[in-house]
RNA sequence: GCUGCCGUAGCUCAGGGGCAGAGCACUCCCUUGGUAAGGGAGAGGUCGAGAGUUCAAAUCUCUCCGGCAGCACCA
C-alpha cells in the first residue's frame, strides 16, 4: 500500500519526478520488477490505473502533436481519476478540438505501438530540447537532481522525457474508457509570474462501467450544486452591488439559524463561553498582530472621508477574531486557575479574497466561523485536543457526516518558536489522536509558521472530501499581544492559544449540507417543515386550522389555499424540497385527520391530525436534544 | 489577479445593425380537483454600466463591473 501511494504521490507530482525504475512493464506480469512492489489484488489494481492514466496521459500529447505538430508539449502528471498535460499554445483547445483528439487517441491505442525507454545523458536531452526550441524540457532536464536518471521513451515515433513506469505498450490503454474532461489555462509551474500554457484534463478508469460511473458521480455532483440549489428553494442570493457576501432569505436564513442554536448548545454544554467582538478595528491591532503586513492587500480598510473626519484614523474590517479575543483575554489578570479559558464567537469576518477565487458559498468574502480560541498552558494541550476531537465528531455525526480524516501538519521551514516548543506541541497533538485511537495522515512542514495543527476533513454522501475544522496551536500571537496569567509559582507565564473550528465557516458549511442532501434537509434543519395543502377549498378553513396547530407545536408549517390542483401542490413543494406535505380534502375535515405525504415517496398515509403533529414534533428534535 | 467563455423579463434561455421574444413564475377570470404541471386573459424590459463607430446599436469596437471553468491565492 505504502509502495503504491509513494507511486502515485509521485507520479502526482509530474511526470519528470516519477521515481521508480523505468523499464517498460506489462501489466499481464508482475507490474513493477524487484521489491519495491509485491504484488496483491488490491495493490496491483491501483497500480495498473495509475500506469493507465499516466500513459493514457502520454498518448493523448502525442495526440495532440500529430494533430498541431508545432504544439510543444511540457508536462502530464496523474491526478484524481485521471491526468492533465500542458501545452504551450495560445490559443485554447476547443471542445471540437477535444473530439479530434480523443478520436486520435483511440487511433493510438489501436497501433499497440510497444514503449520503448532509454537514459540519456544530460547533455544529450538538453542539447536536443534546444535544437527542437523547447525552453520547457530544458528546464525541466535541468532541473532533474543529480543521481537522478534522464530518461527518454518513445511509442511509434513519439518522444517524450518521462521517468516512468510505463505500460508495456500504449494497446493496454482501455479504449473505452477514457474522456478528456476539460480544457483550461494554467500557469508554467504553477507560479502566476509565468507564462499561461493551455491545459486539458481527462479521466481514465478500468472499463467503460467505472467511467460511466465516474461521469454519473459528476452530473449528481452538478444536480447538488448548491448554487442552483439555494436559487430554486429561494435560500440565498449573491449580487453584483456586493461580490461575495451573502444575502440570505428566508428559507436560507432558517437553517442557519438552527445550525447556529444547535452549534451554541453544543459548545455552551462543552465549557465554551460566548463573546463578541468589534466589526471595524483601528489598524493599530492588526500592525501589533502580524496581520497588517502579511495580509494587508486581503483586508477591507476603511477610512472616513475627509470632509467630516473628525480624527485620523484608519480601521479595516476584522478579517479574523483571534487579535480580539486576546483583547477580552488580556482584561483583567488571569490565574492559572482560569486556564484552560475557552471563548467561542459566531464571529463575523471580511476578507477581500481575490476576484477569481469566489464560488456561491463556498467562498465569499464576508462569512461568520464558528470561532473559538483556547488558552491553556502547554500541559493542557493534550486534554484540549482530545475534548475538542470527541466535540468535533459528535458535531459531524449529529449533522449527517459520519466520517472525516485528520491529517497532522508539522512545522514549515519558515517558523517562530524554540524547537523544543515545536516537539512539545506536536507530541502533544499526536498523541491525544492516538490516545483516542483515531487514524491520522501527517503534513510534514504543512504547518501554520505559529504551531502545528490538525484539520479536519469530511467525506459528503457522493464521496467528496471537505477540509471543515481545524484545531491550531499558537505560541506566536499570546507574545505578539502580550497575553499572560500567573502561574502557581507566583511569576508570569504565556498561555498557548489553540485556534479551532468545526464547520469553518456557517456559509461554507451550509452549501456543503445543501449539496449532502442535496437539498432535502433533515426535518430539524428544512427551512420550511410541513405544507398543508387543501385539496378543495372548502377545506381551506381546516388546512389553516392544521397548520396554526403545527406552528403552535414548534413546526414550520404554512397552509397551502391557493385555488389549484393537489398536483400543482405536491409538485412544488416537492420541488421546493418540503419533507412532508399534508393534503386535506373533505374526508379529511370530517374525520380530522390528514393525509401525510414524505418528500420522493409515492404513497400516503391517513392519520388523525394529533397524531401527526406529535409524530412530526417528535421528528423535528435538533439531535442534540433528543 | 491570470486565460477563455458568458451577462436579454423574477427564473431558464432564444434572437444578433432597422417594432424586444418564448417557456415557467406573477396578477385576474373560469375551473373545486385526492397526491409531481387544468384552461384563458393580462401585466412585466434603459438587452450589466460607460464611451466610440453608424442615418440607425441589444447586436460592431473599446473600457469597466459581475458571473462561470480552470490556474494562482486561501491568516
Amino acid at each position: 500500500m505504502e509502495i503504491a501511494a509513494d507511486i502515485s504521490a509521485s507520479l502526482a507530482k509530474a511526470a519528470i519526478s516519477c521515481s521508480v525504475d523505468g523499464e517498460h512493464r506489462d501489466l499481464s506480469r508482475p507490474v513493477l520488477s524487484d521489491a519495491r512492489v509485491a504484488i496483491h489484488t488490491m495493490k496491483d489494481e491501483a497500480v495498473a490505473l495509475e500506469l493507465i492514466r499516466h500513459d493514457c496521459a502520454h498518448v493523448m500529447a502525442r495526440a495532440v502533436q500529430e494533430i498541431w505538430p508545432d504544439v510543444k508539449v511540457t508536462i502530464g502528471p496523474v491526478i484524481d481519476y485521471g491526468w492533465y498535460y500542458d501545452f504551450d499554445r495560445e490559443d485554447p483547445f476547443t471542445p471540437d478540438d477535444l473530439g479530434l483528439i480523443e478520436k486520435r487517441m483511440r487511433e493510438i491505442i489501436n497501433l499497440r505501438d510497444p514503449v520503448r525507454t532509454e537514459v540519456w545523458e544530460r547533455e544529450r536531452a538538453i542539447d536536443h530540447y534546444r535544437r527542437s526550441e523547447e525552453p520547457f524540457k530544458v528546464e525541466l532536464v535541468e532541473g532533474i537532481p543529480d543521481g537522478v536518471d534522464i530518461r527518454m521513451y518513445w511509442h511509434g515515433h513519439w518522444q517524450d522525457l518521462c521517468l516512468g513506469p510505463h505500460l508495456a505498450h500504449t494497446g493496454q490503454i482501455p479504449a473505452d474508457a477514457f474522456r478528456l474532461t476539460s480544457v483550461a489555462g494554467a500557469y508554467w509551474r504553477g507560479d502566476s509570474r509565468n507564462r499561461m500554457l493551455q491545459r486539458i484534463y481527462g479521466v481514465a478508469f478500468r472499463n467503460r462501467h467505472d467511467l460511466k460511473a465516474h461521469l454519473r458521480m459528476l452530473e449528481e455532483a452538478e444536480r447538488r450544486d448548491h448554487r442552483k440549489l439555494g436559487q430554486s428553494m429561494s435560500l440565498f442570493h449573491l449580487q453584483e452591488e456586493a461580490p461575495g457576501m451573502v444575502f440570505w432569505h428566508p428559507n436560507g436564513w432558517t437553517i442557519y439559524r438552527a445550525l447556529e442554536d444547535y452549534m451554541r448548545r453544543r459548545q455552551n454544554a462543552a465549557g465554551y463561553r460566548e463573546i463578541r467582538t468589534p466589526q471595524v478595528v483601528d489598524r493599530k491591532l492588526w500592525e501589533a498582530s502580524g496581520h497588517w503586513d502579511k495580509y494587508r492587500e486581503n483586508m477591507f480598510i476603511t477610512e472616513i472621508d475627509e470632509e467630516h473626519a473628525r480624527e485620523k484614523r484608519t480601521n479595516a474590517l476584522k478579517p479574523m477574531n483571534c487579535p480580539c479575543h486576546v483583547q477580552i483575554y488580556n482584561r483583567g489578570i488571569k490565574s492559572y486557575r482560569d486556564l484552560p479559558l475557552r471563548y467561542a464567537e459566531f464571529g463575523s469576518c471580511h476578507r477581500y479574497e481575490s476576484s477569481g477565487s469566489m464560488h456561491g458559498l463556498m467562498r465569499v468574502r464576508g462569512f461568520v466561523q464558528d470561532d473559538a480560541h483556547i488558552f491553556c498552558t502547554e500541559d493542557q494541550i493534550e486534554a484540549e485536543t482530545a475534548a475538542f476531537i470527541e466535540l468535533l465528531g459528535r458535531i459531524y455525526r449529529d449533522l449527517g457526516f459520519s466520517e472525516f480524516d485528520i491529517r497532522l501538519s508539522t512545522r514549515p521551514d519558515v517558523r517562530v518558536g524554540s524547537d523544543a516548543v515545536w516537539d512539545k506541541a506536536e507530541a502533544a497533538l499526536e498523541s491525544a489522536i492516538r490516545n483516542l485511537g483515531l487514524a491520522f495522515e501527517v503534513d510534514p512542514g504543512e504547518g501554520a509558521f505559529y504551531g502545528p495543527k490538525l484539520d479536519f476533513v469530511l467525506t459528503d454522501a457522493i464521496g467528496r472530501a471537505w477540509q471543515c475544522g481545524t484545531f491550531q496551536a499558537d505560541f506566536n500571537l499570546p507574545e505578539r499581544l502580550g497575553a499572560e496569567y500567573v502561574g502557581s509559582d507566583g511569576d508570569k507565564h504565556r498561555p498557548v492559544m489553540m485556534h479551532r473550528t468545526i464547520l469553518g465557516s456557517f456559509e461554507r458549511f451550509i452549501g456543503i449540507l445543501i449539496e449532502n442532501h442535496a437539498g432535502r434537509f433533515p426535518l430539524w434543519l428544512a427551512p420550511r417543515q410541513v405544507v398543508v395543502a387543501s385539496i378543495v377549498s372548502d377545506a381551506n378553513g381546516y388546512a389553516r386550522e392544521a397548520a396554526d396547530v403545527l406552528l403552535a407545536a414548534g413546526l414550520r408549517a404554512e397552509a397551502d389555499v391557493r385555488n389549484e390542483k393537489i398536483n400543482y401542490k405536491v409538485r412544488e413543494h416537492s420541488l421546493g424540497k418540503v419533507p412532508v406535505i399534508l393534503a386535506v380534502g373533505m374526508r379529511e375535515v370530517r374525520e380530522r385527520t390528514v393525509s401525510l405525504r414524505r418528500l420522493g415517496e409515492k404513497s400516503s398515509e391517513v392519520i388523525d391530525l394529533q397524531q401527526a403533529v406529535s409524530r412530526l414534533v417528535g421528528e423535528a428534535v435538533p439531535p442534540d436534544i433528543a
